[in-house]
DNA sequence: ACATTTATTTTACGCGCGTAAAGTTTTTTT
DNA sequence: AAAAAAACTTTACGCGCGTAAAATAAATGT
């Protein structure tokens, strides 16, 4: 890099000895001008600091090279990662991802969507809130933005959804569980916001009476993204009322789980496989944590890298297509069982 | 809202029956208007679906509205939490801010000072990988954009810093830790990336020495931000060779001590200050996760809210001064001590 | 009611770059 | 070496808005 700052574009034509235009041309793409003519203005390039004023480029060009990424709740490692695979992912490909989070309020999520028109995005990766986001909104925003939905599906909303099969998930730890012990119970939030969630209950439902058993469902309240808190709080409950109907447990999702655990090491409950243990736990996701918790969980893992890399390559493809796809795409990766010592 | 779009501001004020200047006027200052003006443009915006093109905004205005918002590891719920707390703050104040991760990476860092000078932002809050960067690129970076460094200090960079005292952190665990029970060793990260890891060993020696007795570190190997399986793998070695000189553990920070924890699950030790246990554990950082940990994690916590409200206040001054501070300014908010079943 | 202050309108220019058109040079083709 | 194709230069316009200056209008003070 250069220390000597040049202004604007035309100084760093005459400078580089390169007409304005083709240094335009250079900056969309380097591999659009004569190798010689490249490597003049990349020789300027190293002795001046010039780089070309983002929002000159961006008011004059149809499309912006921004993506925005949306999650529901950053303050969630599961999400932090995700949306960190998805920015390496968009930055490799030449564009400008900013990521942002509606903290779990349907409020955010809307200004969100608010803020990203006004940056014009060239497309949005976009995990909703679910249940609590305002359908209406996301639906008008789609209509006008090429966004693509991952994680949480909400029907016609976004020209493609990519996300993990719920029925994998659950179908592989019941079947894990009921074949080591008792088959489980279901650990779940009464009104869940996530709709994955509901299609884990409905899994659920479905794959136990398949294996000719009796699902049993156990709803605890509570609202809001502190999940840990929430399970725990329910899982007090449970234990010290003496209400679980099996004493193998499968929760919902891991973050319960986490606040789940806490509960019996409070109580005194010994959780595991081993002997001296009275109760099993499992749960889904494979959160970052999962592995460090006591007993560490046993969990169904998303596919992370597949699930990433085929939403960001639909939203390429989408961006690519103008904006429209034929039909609306739905693509679910099935889940990796991880045995730990909690199941 | 309205529904018609405006294509620009012209149309617009044509429409409102506004001039164009006084428009643009209101929308950098609704204010600054005469309250008539302000209504008749209001209820224009009511009825047509008009928002002033942001880069044409910033094109031509000296200063942008922007602030960049970075931290080294946004997969790190306490720094998810810092951030959304910032965020909030600059918003709330008329901002327009962007959150960016490190991901513990020197090249990230520098790539998103380079992102950040594109985007031309009125100030920056920055807290810097510390070991790991390039100093003289942040240095650079602060002499020409408005930055307040946060969390992790490094002398002589960005026009202030805001952090928490690691003395006050340090001297309250070590004083209830040796007033309930055994003095404790320090365990940490032999080369920790953290300026705050060397503060608080420093800090540790101090205090022992002070109370008059014998300062334990435990160092561990390990590089990285996956500091959880770092502190897991250093415990599980010390643990099982019977290496620790005290049954009184104080981690450097939480995420370490979740590690620790696990490892003594997967050993059978107990945790705790309750009879029957053998070790006791104490942390810094008052982590998201610290109270579901099994025990729950005694710990001191930082003050989020001042830490991170004065940041904000700071960086608004020093953009208010033209970025520049007569001096730079150093804070320290001091810790408050939980008190949870870990020790 | 008049002078004074404050707000708005009119006019006009500039920001830095994308991009189109026409002409010129360089490279590739045969 | 001539013809064709590709890349480049020159010229010029437009994007949407900030902002300055001068003229005009409205609100405020006495």
């Amino acid at each position: 890099m250069g220390d000597k700052p040049v202004k604007n574009m035309d100084e760093f034509a005459a400078l580089s000895g390169i007409s304005r235009p083709t240094i335009s041309k250079y900056f969309n793409d380097p591999n659009s001008v004569r190798a010689s003519t490249r490597q003049k203005i990349e020789t300027a390039l190293a002795g001046y600091d010039y780089r070309p004023n983002i929002y000159a480029i961006n008011q004059n060009r149809r499309l912006t090279k921004n993506i925005g990424i949306v999650v529901p709740y950053l303050a969630d490692p599961f999400f932090a990662e995700i949306a960190r695979m998805l920015e390496r992912r968009c930055f490799e490909a030449g564009f400008t991802p900013s990521v942002f989070s509606s903290h779990g309020e349907t409020s955010n999520e809307k200004a969100i969507l608010d803020t990203l028109r006004s940056i014009k995005p060239a497309g949005v990766l976009l995990a909703p809130l679910g249940r609590l986001s305002d359908i209406t909104y996301l639906k008008d925003f789609c209509a006008d933005v090429p966004t693509v939905l991952f994680d949480s599906n909400i029907e016609g909303v976004g020209a493609a959804f990519i996300g993990s099969d719920n029925r994998s998930f659950v179908s592989q730890t019941i079947e894990y569980m009921s074949r080591t012990g008792d088959a489980p119970c279901l650990f779940e939030m009464r009104n869940p916001a996530n709709p994955n969630a509901n299609k884990r209950r409905h899994a659920y439902v479905e794959m136990m009476k398949r294996l000719g058993l009796d699902p049993q469902i156990v709803a605890i309240d509570g609202t809001g993204w502190a999940f840990e808190e929430i399970g725990r709080q329910g899982a007090l409950k449970l234990l010290r009322d003496n209400l679980l109907p099996t004493n193998s447990v499968l929760c919902s999702n891991d973050r319960l789980a986490i606040g789940f655990l806490s509960a019996c090491h409070e109580l005194g409950i010994k959780v595991g496989r081993d002997a001296g243990c009275t109760l099993r736990l499992a749960s889904h996701d494979d959160h970052p944590y999962s592995r460090f918790t006591c007993p560490a969980l046993t969990t169904a893992a998303h596919d992370y890298e597949s699930v990433s890399s085929h939403a960001v390559e639909t939203l390429f493809r989408l961006i690519d297509a103008g904006g429209k796809l034929k039909r609306r795409e739905e693509t679910l990766f099935a889940a990796r069982l991880i045995m730990r010592a909690s199941a």
